[in-house]
DNA sequence: AAACCACATTTGTCCGACAAATGACAAGCT
DNA sequence: AGCTTGTCATTTGTCGGACAAATGTGGTTT
């Protein structure tokens, strides 16, 4: 069950991260019979009251399930919330494997080119001019760091601008994700800037409302970047 | 601020709906200030300890902030975490617009052939053969509940064989919301099984291992049941 | 053997108290 | 006067105990 895993601002906080990460990473079986909530506040040392605010959230996630009498359960992993924020992170943190890279990766895949398709349809001409913006701060970015927050801003522009606040939570919560297993990593300094030309384009095809073109060149852009990252993963 | 708005199993899960509705049904503006934790909890009539556990699952939903001394704050929407199955669902309750509709409906259109090409990929045979079984059953279906029940049958079976469960959780928050609109009108009951044939080119190609067969299939199928919504709201 | 009932256990709910954090305001210094 | 600093009050955070409600278990009765 583990003490004091974490540490975070509250102790709630705190809580739901050691038994959430427990269960996702698998050392709390699905099926498998909790302790009592009084027996259990007594392990982690907190107070009852602290454990049951964790354990709402916990089950609010789908990650247990708690009946009167019976006490509560771990839940099998298809109850989940997959896209949950923190479920997503606590899979990151546990499950570093190839096999769960590959249904992040497969994600972004599906959604960034309908992402650009539906911006491209819809985008109004001050989100295309936000878009504008960050991608002239790529092309004028001297370092990593300033090239870097550039495409978080493009690529945030064009989630604005797709006008479909659905696909751009879900957008943000699998780059997220990703984000975590490849920390742009600083070895490929030199040439930072290798994907410039493919933004230019779904830019280009975004203003001239282009939806196919946007998604080819999105296409584009994800197999290099793929490749890309099959080299730095290596390291 | 509503009192005793719903109606649920536990007090907290009544608090949580109710405040939650509010908030995303617009009574509660972003950036308002609710009142204190004892105050609030004394309008409502329920305990604090109850209040709080309530407070901590809607701020995991993003929908609300906590911070000491200054109290709680409705946050911004774009903090939302649209694709909470509760959130989606306190949205199609109070915001029936065809606005969010087409949303939702867009969303279905980027997901289902991106599930079946990931089906007609990577399926076992075994997961092949529940897909087969499914499509058995809506053949001989005899009345719409049997059909219903089958084509759920199906699309699961679909979700199953991507063998990816980021996306068939996706699949199943998006197919649950537009299941509260579309409740399969008992009016269309004559030609319920209209899309019996594209559902069985989607299993053909599946079997095949087709990834590009499956989604035309499947984008074939989207048109038929878009025009044909467009045809039941109306009533 | 089957139906029924009393009991014990576990979660659900309430209450009151104190600790910690922090914005607000007042006092003091330059 | 304007800025800094320190105290204070308010609000959330945490604690412990108590009782109510539900429900699986096992014994009892027919």
């Amino acid at each position: 069950m583990a003490l004091k895993a974490a540490s975070a601002r509250n102790l709630h906080a705190q809580v739901i991260e050691d038994i959430g990460s427990s269960i996702v990473g698998g050392v709390l079986q699905p099926g498998e019979a909790l302790p009592g909530e009084s027996q259990l506040a007594g392990q982690m040392e907190v107070s009852r009251t602290v454990l049951r605010e964790a354990l709402k959230v916990l089950a609010s996630k789908g990650l247990i399930e708690t009946r009167q009498k019976t006490g509560m359960r771990v839940r099998e992993p298809r109850h989940w919330n997959h896209l949950d924020a923190d479920v997503l992170a606590w899979r990151c943190a546990t499950m570093p494997t190839d096999d769960f890279v590959e249904k992040l990766v497969e994600m972004r895949g599906i959604i960034e080119p309908a992402a650009v398709m539906a911006a491209a349809r819809r985008r109004d001409p001050a989100q295309l001019e936000t878009i504008a913006e960050a991608l002239e701060a790529m092309e004028e970015a001297e370092d990593l760091d300033a090239w870097a927050e550039a495409d978080l801003r493009f690529h945030e522009a064009v989630l604005a601008a797709t006008n479909n606040e659905l696909l751009s939570s879900l957008f943000a919560v699998i780059e997220t994700a990703l984000a975590t297993f490849f920390v742009m990593s600083a070895r490929n300094a030199k040439n930072f800037k290798y994907s410039l030309p493919q933004h230019r384009a779904v830019y280009e095809a975004i203003r001239r409302r282009r939806p196919n073109e946007a998604a080819a060149a999105m296409h584009s852009m994800i197999a290099d970047s793929r490749t890309n990252m099959r080299k730095g993963r290596r390291g």
